[in-house]
DNA sequence: GTCTATAGACTGATAGAC
DNA sequence: GTCTATCAGTCTATAGAC
């Protein structure tokens, strides 16, 4: 990592706070990270902060609104295109799932800080976020369970969003690249990654496909 | 909650300190919780934490250190009952490896509370910490993919780690509760987590048994 | 072992010059 | 829109009385 690469003289004030930030955030959280380092990594000025932004809460929320509103658009344009087809597997669908999160974490410019800013979120339990995430997400998870109960027609609405909750675990993680498996030398970032989707993918297809029912879930 | 939970006056003052710093660890992270606030939920002065512990930094190392050497010996315990033994299912290995986990996550007295500050020790991302993590839990984990190699002899050593971190991934996510899934009104905590630990059980056994061999996973 | 008091550094936010 | 200077508050850590 080069000294300041968030501070590239073409990008405007707003947007390099909004880079700088995004990497320390995703060093050192939101409560580890000062606005004193954020505006030393954008080479701006610490009054900068509260003048685009009008507080350290509001440049967070700018932090998460920028990534999700393209991962959430990508995400529903690769399902769109396999969505009702014929052939269509549930290899597919998962694909339009997972692809677009782990493309967004090897995406040059701050995607791969992002999904640790994100990974932190969720481990922050925050309610204010989580009904955040809630309102701009909500629809996107629906469409997939939608696709997801036509896919799979044994299953119940309920043990659909179960399994659903479980590929989400265990995406979040991945993404963040929290796993004991460590790159080995002779393998690119690229294709580590590109490992990761395909056993994640296979692994979740064979959770997602399986035709036990929980008795557990008699309970709900 | 009531306001000062841990502050019950039976317990030693480093208890009480470790106890209320489990909690404030979990609600607003390492760097997020003062010791200020520790001290004033554990009921005893400022200047207890340094006496006792000598810095921020080695209470936090003894909040891990208390949780992690039980969940560790209970889950050697539950592996020890059924390795090796004839009936031994792909499911058996895998409820050892994660009920003793999620029993953790509802034992009373900061267990539920340990489990978030887990998962936002993962989301931390700090090498001492992950170099603490590996070095305590790294033989539980291999014993435990020795287990599934001897019960999925058609993987190789490196697909059975891939498939384990995917496991540990959904693990993680689920006993910290990330998940979208609320619980209902009508359903106890206690029966909500048994649901989580049944669904995950056999979405990560169906996982685990998929037969199908990435094609990446040759580039390594 | 527990307390008060405080040092010394850092925090987010803002007023006001340019 | 960017700057300096600063306020008022917080933080960890420690010295020293009891």
């Amino acid at each position: 990592m080069t000294s300041a690469p968030y501070a590239s003289r073409e990008r405007t004030t707003k947007e390099r706070i909004l880079g700088a930030a995004e990497a320390l955030f995703a060093t050192h959280g939101f409560a580890g990270a000062s606005l004193r380092q954020v505006t030393a990594a954008a080479r701006v000025n610490l009054a900068a902060v509260n003048y685009h932004f009008g507080s350290k809460d509001k440049l967070i929320e700018e932090v998460f609104r920028r990534r999700l509103d393209e991962l959430n658009t990508r995400r529903l344009t690769a399902l769109g295109k396999v969505t009702g087809a014929a052939g269509t597997t549930l290899e597919d669908v998962l694909d339009a799932y997972i692809r677009p999160a782990l493309d967004l974490s090897r995406t040059d410019g701050g995607g791969a800080a992002f999904v640790r800013v994100l990974a932190r979120a969720y481990a922050e339990h925050n309610e204010t976020l989580r009904r955040f995430l809630s309102e701009n997400y909500g629809h996107v998870l629906r469409q997939f369970a939608t696709e997801f109960a036509r896919l799979l027609p044994g299953l119940g609405k309920e043990e659909i969003y179960w399994r659903l909750d479980i590929v989400t675990g265990a995406l979040t993680y991945a993404m963040a690249d929290f796993g004991v498996i460590q790159r080995k030398v002779d393998v690119t970032e690229r294709d580590h990654r590109e490992a990761a989707a395909d056993h994640l993918i296979r692994f979740a297809a064979a959770g997602m496909r399986d035709p036990t029912v929980s008795h557990a879930a008699a309970s709900h």
